[in-house]
Parts: C-alpha cells; structure tokens; sequence
DNA sequence: ATGCGAATAATAATAGTTCTCATTTGCAAT
DNA sequence: ATTGCAAATGAGAACTATTATTATTCGCAT
C-alpha cells in the first residue's frame, strides 16, 4: 500500500534501510500512536516483517535522537514512543485500560517557563503525566 | 541517638520491625532527601545495619502504599522515593548535576484538574518533571 | 559489479526489580 | 516468661527492559 518514504530518513542523516522504514512506517500508518519497543517488535514480525528486537531499540533511540520519534517514560518502566508531530503536548494516562489522550494547555506551558526562570534554570524539556481513571462505569477506551 | 518512631508504623498497619523502622528512620534524618533502592540499601550497610536488598524494594513499596514516602519516575528508569509531607509539589531536575529542586504552582495544579475533568478523567495522581540546567556557567549544584 | 563502512540479527550481558522459599521475628495469648 | 503462628526477612533465583558484542549482511558510492 504505502510506499517507503526515505526522505525523512536521508534528512535526518540516516541511510535508509529495511528495518528503518518499516519501522517509521509502522508509527505513521497511525494504526497505534504510542508504542513500546515490544510493541512495535511484535507489529513487525505480525506483519511479516523479520527483524531483531536489539534493531528495534537502536533504532528506536536513533529516530528519538533524530527528532523523528518522542520519547515518553510512563510509570511500569517501559519507554513509549510516538510519532514527532510538531506540536508539543502532555498526556493523560487512563489506569484502568491504559489508554493515553493528549492535550496542551497554554497557561501550564506558560507557568512552568515562569517557575523554571525564577529558579535560575533553562528548560531542556519536561514531562507531564496525569495518571487518572475514566469516570464512567464501562471505561471507554477498553483494549 | 534519635530513637525509632513506631507509632507512624502502628498507624499505618504495618507491624514494626528493625528493617522498617532504620529505612523510615533513614529518610526522617533528612541527610538525603531523595533515594532510590540502591542508595538506601547503601546508606543501611554504610552504618552498620545489615539489610537485604529485596527486603528494601519490598518495604519501600509498602511505605509508598501507606504514604509515607512518594516514588517519583525520573528519566534514567531507578524509581527514587522521597519523604511525603503532605505538601505535593513538583520537580525540577538538573540535567547537569542531577540536583532535584521541589516547586509548588497552584495555577499549574488547577488547570491540570480542569484539562482532566473536562475529557471525563478522575484524577489520581500525577507527575510533572522539568528537565533543565542551571542557568549559571559554575552550576551551583555540584554533587 | 565490487568494496567498504555502516547496519543488522542473534545472543550474551547488564540493571533494576520482583519472586520463591527456608528461616527468623514480632507480638498476642497463654 | 513461654509458646505458637502469621507475617517479615534474607539470599539468591528469576524476570523484564534495555544495551553491548560480534560475526554476517546490506546500502550505496564508485
């Protein structure tokens, strides 16, 4: 169906290669947005595509390295990542089914530069994560 | 020299036993407000008292259940756990020389509340971790 | 087509944490 | 004070996520 697209990979500085498409592909046939590396491990080999789990991880952290891919640390230890889309945004964390929605907000964004300033240090990033239930009874995002 | 506290064990129904009582005792000292497994483990043998390292895991996780201690997931994936004093706060993170500086924002609070109620989450908890570096050239913080 | 450096797959190794189970301990009831 | 027993501990094995090692294979410029 879709194409491999090398672009992305010859502008980040990588050349490209099987495992390297798949996997880009992988996050941008937008089937999961967050996955583990297990997770994208089993989606490969599921769809035929043979490849090494330790090819996974160094892959993994390349396209993080590379802007392509965020990292995100969620409790349960395992690293998650999604597609870089451009546009910053934190996350809630649903503990019941796991499922993770996203959202910005301005005035936090604007609180946190401010609370970081007045300290005397220079942002490099952070990490939001709002660990909640869905309110109602049969929890929506049921996997 | 201070003497074990049992009542905070007592009352959070846990039974007190040596172990339990120099791993509070060692984060009531206040000589390291962060910890994670390791280094108590560390600072038990340091001074004297012989522990084993899955008795600390397991009575770390207990006193985080009966909340006594708060566990914070920084990136670098060690849990590190630090006294709880019913204030929550947030943290700021040096990348440089890893020193954790605390910070409170009400305004930050309540939007997170607000960001959440609105998608139909109840919240339970929640981290917010600012990675930055100290902003002067001598990083104040050195370890 | 071919050669070389980079990338890969398989596997071993490591780090952090949890599990198993035989032994010990806290403490309530004698 | 002793005893009994459930709960807690310690030692080490096991487990999970991740990284390192290394021989083989691949991308791609020539």
């Amino acid at each position: 169906m879709d194409k491999p697209q090398p672009e992305h990979l010859k502008s980040a500085g990588l050349k490209s290669t099987v495992p390297r498409l798949n996997i880009l592909n992988l996050f941008k046939s937008g089937q999961e947005r967050h996955m583990s590396a297990e997770d994208v491990y089993k989606h490969l080999l599921a769809s035929g595509d043979d490849v090494g789990l330790a090819t996974v991880y160094r892959v993994l952290t390349q396209f993080e390295q590379a802007k392509l891919l965020v990292r995100h640390n969620f409790e349960g230890g395992k690293s998650v990542f999604e597609l870089n889309q451009g546009k910053h945004h934190d996350h809630i964390v649903c503990l019941q089914c796991g499922h993770v929605e996203e959202f910005y907000d301005a005035a936090i964004e604007s609180r946190q530069k401010k609370v970081a300033s007045e300290r005397g240090f220079a942002v490099h990033d952070h990490s939001l994560h709002i660990y909640a239930d869905c309110v109602r009874k049969n929890c929506p995002h049921k996997r």
